[in-house]
DNA sequence: TATTGTTATACTCTATAACTATA
DNA sequence: TATAGTTATAGAGTATAACAATA
């Protein structure tokens, strides 16, 4: 049976999202890693020494649930977490973390460009500016 | 800060997904009703005696799991579920669930036709082909 | 044997409130 | 006063396993 709501663009988008999250869940899981935590990773390589709370800003996690998210990451030895400002925790990879970095980034790429590949070349470069329109930068600020 | 992922299609499709469910969701609020409710009483107004069964293959919801979702629905007078194999429950609006559809469908057209509008016109037209291509018909059967 | 609905359970994600310490 | 981090808590969403009743 057909769902009557495929045509819906706004449903159509969260079931696309829902079962791309599904598809880079399973190829962070043998890393360990959820996607957040993966994210994480990723944006702190980029950025070393970002705080926990600007971290939470860029990616919309709230302050009290970034504390368990990066405080499991520290825990498992991927993640450091210095006081850089007294009242701020300013996060590192740590060596093992940076170890994993390559993994990361292979799985994200891999996933990235196996969405891409899936987009009939003639749609393909119309994405990211629907994206973009429907998610404009700082839209939760 | 810029968040460095804003390129990626996927997490841009993560992120646009989860503004526009965040739309939804106080669109439906007055209503009292979450997505997933609504969507159900949609689809139950169009095809009359489904079975929870056949919805939660439909909509990708377990068993297990449509099981609170239709009861309270049943139990707030919305829904109603008649045994229709033996086995099976079949689904059908309540008079005060047929009362309650047109504001579902307004409220669920105001939404999508937000969404659209604010796709450039150049671009509007790529949406359904491109998600349609990452969310094939059947995809998790 | 397979399917339907149910219950129990658990993990993730998200949200709010209240607290401490620091700027 | 405002910000950063933490703890506790609660509500959704999603997943699996096991069971009874029915096909």
């Amino acid at each position: 049976m057909t769902d009557p709501l495929r045509s819906l663009p706004g449903y159509a988008l969260r079931r696309a999202s829902s079962a791309l999250m599904a598809e880079l869940a399973e190829r962070l899981a043998p890393l360990g890693l959820r996607h957040v935590e993966a994210t994480i990773l990723l944006i702190v390589a980029r950025q070393p020494g970002i705080t926990q709370s600007a971290l939470g800003r860029m990616l919309d996690i709230q302050r009290a649930n970034m504390t368990p998210i990066a405080a499991g990451l520290e825990r498992r030895g991927l993640l450091l977490r210095v006081p850089s400002d007294g009242r701020s925790l300013g996060l590192t990879l740590s060596a093992e973390g940076e170890a994993l970095l390559t993994a990361i980034k292979a799985q994200i790429d891999a996933h990235e460009a196996s969405v891409t590949a899936r987009i009939p070349p003639t749609h393909r470069a119309h994405l990211m500016p629907i994206l973009h329109a429907l998610w404009p930068e700082g839209d939760t600020e």
